[in-house]
DNA sequence: GTACTTCCTG
DNA sequence: CAGGAAGTAC
């Protein structure tokens, strides 16, 4: 944000003040390779979990099921390929009728079709519930099958509990171990997750393009059970971490006041909450310098696995479908970012505990970044903000209850601005396969609705688009989750931003022709004039955005239709502002690109 | 119908 | 700023 006042010159040209708010530049430091951290191998990160489950589950429905589950192998995948029909396509061949048993070469094969995919989806389904982190403790070791699973996910944590009578006494390095090995276990968690929604990809990927209305259907079947059981999934993950951090800081002598409502057993519940509606993330710079503090202040070696739950849509044709060995493309997600490195989120939780959500996070954190954002408003950590979501015009922004503190370790916090710069694409393929965007904004911190900070940034943008698309606002607000709602709130501000405008605009035209303004040339808007300020304290409250000049060229432009208008007498037809409005329609100009990114101006 | 807009009201 | 009515355009 640039901080100056309109007429102080801290940037040499008139509109370059969104430069100093964008992260990069405020954090050159944070740069450093958080994306090309070497990526260690876990014991368990080989091979693919879930095809390990339905190997020991679904072995009756090996040969057609693996036939989607290894298109990604190319070992099985060659080797199933060849025991089907080789005409059809390999997700045809694949998707025989598993619940009728119907032949491929059935009456109603799309039917058929949709049915097999539903059976394949209704599968996968399964065997996320009935993982063992879905079941009570007492269920998880009866069942082989389960138990493998869970020592491929929770193999160190085991081999820790084994060793804790040993460590009793000299825990001062347990705490660090023990984050590690939980940062593994929800690595393996992710890792978990990302797989799922690789299987689901390569199966509606390998979909022919007519039968979209088959994945309709069949994506709403499966949306709310799958959702709710990856969302349950992660969070009883995240949960379940927290909940051991807390614990194992607990006896090593922290200092636990006051951290009152959770001191004793941490509410897991609230903490899923917590997960499943990501707080925004309107202070990311602060978080950015939370996070980039202890970025800087531990060892490259801290990092682990880099897991992607960014998932390409995978390249599956009956001629490449075996060339990728390992469903895990390199890139880095954001979320998985969230728990690179290992001490970050014990740190950071241990400081809320010991201190409260709004204390002063780290030494580095309020000052740097409220200064470079000159809002006061910013210094606060995110609580407040969290409970702001959703309510832009509720009437209840003044106070907040706070949320549980909880939460925003293991999200908000945890959240960087980073993020945003991948929303557009993942929405992107969001959109484009219907599935993919289940879970995109709770991974990514995809507001459900508007906040103070969108309408802010919406009124930034008026200076330069006075009639923005929703194709265009959707592409300025990368963080929201746009829907049929959002869409039109949206337009609505624009709406009466429009209306503000041309009301002042009319009111200042009437103005000048009773003040006996004789000629259109003696009518100009500088940032002096009243109507400029009238206007710039309606868009730019705080006078924290250095008001392009092309704003002013264009009020002047409008005052001038206005007051030719007016002195024409054409303000008695009714719909003498149609042609002036369609004047202004086309004095457009594109919003910068810093908008795209900066979720908060 | 849907999307978008202005106008009006609170 | 939001809600609603009414108009326009596709």
């Amino acid at each position: 944000m640039n901080l100056s006042l309109p007429d102080q010159s801290m940037h040499g040209s008139g509109e370059g003040g969104l430069d100093e708010d964008k992260p990069e530049v405020l954090l050159p430091c944070f740069r450093r390779n958080m994306y090309e951290e070497p990526l260690p191998s876990t014991p368990y990160s080989s091979g693919s979990i879930i095809s390990q489950l339905l190997r020991k589950t679904l072995p009756a429905k090996r040969a057609m099921e693996e036939g989607h589950y290894y298109l990604c192998s190319a070992d099985s995948g060659q080797e199933d390929r060849s025991s089907v029909s080789s005409k059809d396509s390999m997700a045809e061949a694949a998707s025989p009728n598993v619940s009728t048993g119907a032949s491929l070469e059935g009456e109603h094969p799309i039917s058929d079709h949709l049915q097999a995919k539903r059976a394949r989806v209704e599968n996968i389904i399964r065997v996320m519930a009935g993982s063992p982190t879905s079941r009570p403790h007492g269920d998880v070791d009866k069942d082989p099958y389960r138990e493998n699973k869970r020592k491929q996910r929770l193999p160190q944590h085991q081999e820790h509990n084994l060793d804790v009578g040993r460590k009793l006494g000299r825990d001062s390095s347990s705490k660090d171990e023990e984050c590690h090995r939980l940062k593994e276990q929800l690595h393996s968690m992710q890792r978990l997750l990302q797989q799922l929604q690789e299987k689901f990809l390569q199966v509606y990927n390998q979909e022919d393009p007519d039968d979209e209305m088959n994945l309709d259907e069949s994506t709403d079947y499966i949306r709310d059970s799958l959702e709710d059981t990856l969302k349950e999934e992660l969070s009883r993950a995240v949960g379940e971490c927290v909940d051991r951090v807390f614990r194992k800081m607990t006896p090593t002598g922290l200092d636990m006041s006051p951290p009152q409502r959770m001191c004793s057993s941490p509410d897991i519940s609230v903490e899923r909450k917590a997960i499943q509606e990501p707080a925004q993330s309107d202070d990311t710079q602060i978080k950015t310098h939370s996070l980039d503090y202890y970025e800087e202040s531990h060892s490259p070696q801290d990092q682990t696995e880099a897991l992607s739950l960014v998932v390409r849509k995978p390249v599956v044709t009956p001629l490449s479908a075996p060339s990728v060995k390992r469903p895990f493309p390199v890139h880095q997600s954001p979320f998985q970012f969230n728990y690179s490195a290992p001490l970050h989120d014990s740190q950071i939780l241990e400081h809320l505990l010991k201190y409260g959500p709004h204390s002063n996070f780290l030494p580095c954190m309020p000052t740097a970044a409220a200064m470079d954002r000159g809002s006061p408003d910013t210094v606060d950590l995110p609580w407040d903000a969290i409970a702001m979501r959703s309510k832009v015009t509720s009437g209840h922004l003044g106070h907040h209850p706070r949320p549980s503190a909880l939460g925003p370790v293991t999200v908000d916090n945890l959240c960087l601005p980073h993020v945003k710069l991948e929303c557009a694409e993942l929405q992107g393929m969001a959109e484009r396969n219907p599935y993919m965007s289940l879970n995109i904004s709770f991974y990514l911190n995809i507001q459900e609705g508007l906040t103070p900070s969108h309408l802010k940034k919406a009124k930034l943008m008026f200076f330069y688009t006075r009639y923005p698309s929703s194709n265009v606002l959707k592409t300025y607000f990368p963080d929201v989750k746009f829907n049929r709602c959002i869409t039109s709130q949206l337009i609505k501000w624009f709406s009466n931003f429009r209306e503000f405008f041309y009301i002042q605009m009319e009111k200042f035209a009437r103005q000048a022709i009773v003040d006996g303004v004789g000629d259109v040339k003696d009518i100009t808007v500088s940032r002096d004039s009243e109507l400029f300020r009238a206007l710039n304290m309606h868009y730019n409250k705080a006078n924290d955005f250095h008001v392009p000049e092309r704003f002013l060229e264009v009020a002047e432009i409008t005052l001038h239709e206005f007051y030719n208008a007016i002195s024409a007498s054409k303000d008695s037809d009714p719909s003498w502002k149609k042609a002036i409005y369609k004047v202004i329609c086309k004095l457009d100009s594109e919003v910068p690109e810093e908008f795209k990114t900066s979720s908060y101006l």
